[in-house]
DNA sequence: GTTAGCAGTCGGGGCATGAGAGTGCTAACG
DNA sequence: CGTTAGCACTCTCATGCCCCGACTGCTAAC
């Protein structure tokens, strides 16, 4: 239904488009793009390319912009998602220099990928989807006020606030805690609730508060991400007057941008790409996203995406995010003790 | 050097200026002002604020707008910081509702004041000036790989992957943490290093990371601060072409906001208002930052902080940061064990 | 199938015009 | 001396116009 002629100038022209964000004259990809045939020609396949809905005319003197249908053929017809070596490096490298912490990781990943494809990164952290026990502390603050730390399986910690029905010292804390280790030693939050056992008043009000920490990092997903790189999406023509920007912007910042694509399902492996009215929500329908899960299978699991103008780098947005998002497998697979399957492509 | 009335009426054209965002004429003032006397008069009035560089007139036939000088007479005549009662009582109740964590504290203070003041919002997390050890534990990961989970005076918790010599089994690392605790309970990191003991290998290593941990923990200044509400911001006419915010922006994503108004040394109690080019930065000579200090005297302190265009509703704004820094100064004060001194004004 | 040539179309910049808004000034008033 | 009415003046903004330049679509020839 398209000749290869037909793909090779479109391909150029959206890689023209991308590059100088205007509408690329048919003058300009008969000179570049080698291909041995005057203007006319070009305007013929370009006529095509319109009729099939590849590309969009903004005005009957214009040269052409490629439409959704055309970024999607563009996108397709991209083969090599591998950054090259000496950049892979270069990234690898920064991760090294870096404290060995998850939040540190992540929110690397999202300066780092804001940058490197200049557009905003959104990076969420990796998420157990069955936590288990690994750890649990009682440390006391004063009287009947508490702070529990729990460490789950990955190297999750977290902490909170709580309150005793009465004053406990730190000696009766660390007696209860010890106990409920030993019992509670990796188990998931049903688990525990499921166990039957003799507890003291305050054993049982530590496993209700330990429960409901774990129940409550099971449940929330695509929370909080990390979000960077909004003033290079501002550098970008497409934001240049700041209402656009501002739709966008309280999407991703109040709704959430994960909850929004998830719809989607893109549960398979490798980089997925939504580009513009592919997007449910209105608001980003001048936007395309590059997502990308990472993690561990059965283990744990998180989602590195980046969002732009339609007319974005392609070629350069999907290798970097591939190859951010193995990265991060590979140092979540460490808190995990397993090791990290190989590389794999789309 | 000005008359009572010559300040009724700039601060009357500021208040105006503020909720039109456009030049105030003569006529409106006269109308509503309710000073009993006609526009003639007000405009002599209005040349002579001019004279004196309260004001600034874009062009010959326009109204006036505020000068920075202006701005700054009219906050300083600014009395009542307080929120009205059933705005603390809305707020407190939001606080009441959310986890008992400092972050989430944070966040939410963060993301309230961007919508109560319609601008950006900039907070900090409580930061130690000489952090404690209150616990430590040791959690065996995989053959040598471990995880520290340090709990400072204050609720802090900081986790850190760490690497041991050799392989170390999870019975091994309870013993050393036993030890580590009872050697270093309540002493800061200087104090931990003085400390002469007779060690293992093991446990020098363990030392050593929960030394650059509470290192980490003490230099790391205004680091990360929650930021909220560009999209608020985005909404002021002032930052309709988006080249203007995106300067704003990259200050305060990428240089941290805190550090360049820190030189300002606003080191006393309560609210300040930095206005125009009082700011030393040149990104943000056209904006205003509302900031306060708040924590626990001689424990911990942390900043809040709005930014927004210099015509922001000051009279707004200010109440909000002063009662959220209070709602938070209590809070941290819990993690502290100790009670919080009654408001007091600026 | 490809190409040259040419007419046709559309956006954007430059310019003049006119209306409207609001002031500065002057002279009169109490 | 402070206040006020009246009026001329100034400057912005919106509108309309025109022309230029950029590209295309079409046609006819190769």
């Amino acid at each position: 239904m398209i000749t290869a002629r037909s793909s090779l100038i479109l391909n150029y022209i959206i890689g023209e488009y991308i590059a100088r964000a205007m509408p690329v004259p048919s003058q300009l990809i008969a000179n570049n793009a080698d291909l041995g045939v005057s203007p006319a020609t070009i305007r013929n396949e370009m006529a095509l390319l319109e009729r099939e809905g590849y590309l969009i005319r903004p005005h009957t003197s214009a040269g052409c912009i490629p439409s959704d249908k055309g970024y999607r053929h563009y996108v397709e017809s991209i083969e090599d998602v591998r950054l090259p070596r000496d950049e892979q490096r270069l990234i690898s490298h920064t991760f090294h220099q870096v404290e060995k912490e998850v939040e540190a990781w992540v929110s690397l990943t999202a300066t780092l990928l804001a940058r490197l494809v200049q557009n905003v990164a959104v990076v969420s952290l990796p998420k157990s989807t069955d936590s288990r026990l690994k750890h649990l502390e009682l440390i006391s603050l004063q009287d009947a006020r508490a702070l529990v730390v729990v460490v789950l399986e990955g190297a999750v910690v977290k902490e909170k606030l709580i309150t005793f029905s009465e004053a406990v010292n730190q000696l009766s804390l660390t007696i209860i805690g010890a106990k409920l280790n030993s019992l509670y030693d990796g188990l998931s939050s049903r688990q525990i609730t499921e166990k039957q056992v003799e507890l003291t008043a305050l054993e049982k009000q530590a496993t209700d508060y330990l429960v409901t920490i774990m129940q409550v990092e099971d449940s929330k997903e695509y929370q909080d991400p990390y979000l960077e790189g909004w003033h290079f999406m501002l550098n970008q023509p497409e934001f240049a007057k700041s209402e656009s920007a501002r739709v966008l912007m309280e999407l991703v910042e109040r709704r959430g941008l994960l909850k929004v694509i998830v719809p989607g399902k893109f549960s398979r492996q490798g980089v997925h790409v939504i580009i513009g009215k592919e997007n449910h929500d209105e608001a980003i329908q001048n936007c395309s996203v590059v997502i990308c899960n990472y993690g561990v299978p059965d283990q744990a699991k998180g989602t590195i995406a980046v969002v732009g103008p339609t007319r974005m780098s392609y070629t350069r947005t999907i290798p970097t995010v591939y190859y951010l998002s193995s990265v991060l497998s590979q140092l979540v697979a460490g808190l995990y003790g397993s090791e990290y399957p190989e590389q794999q492509k789309i």
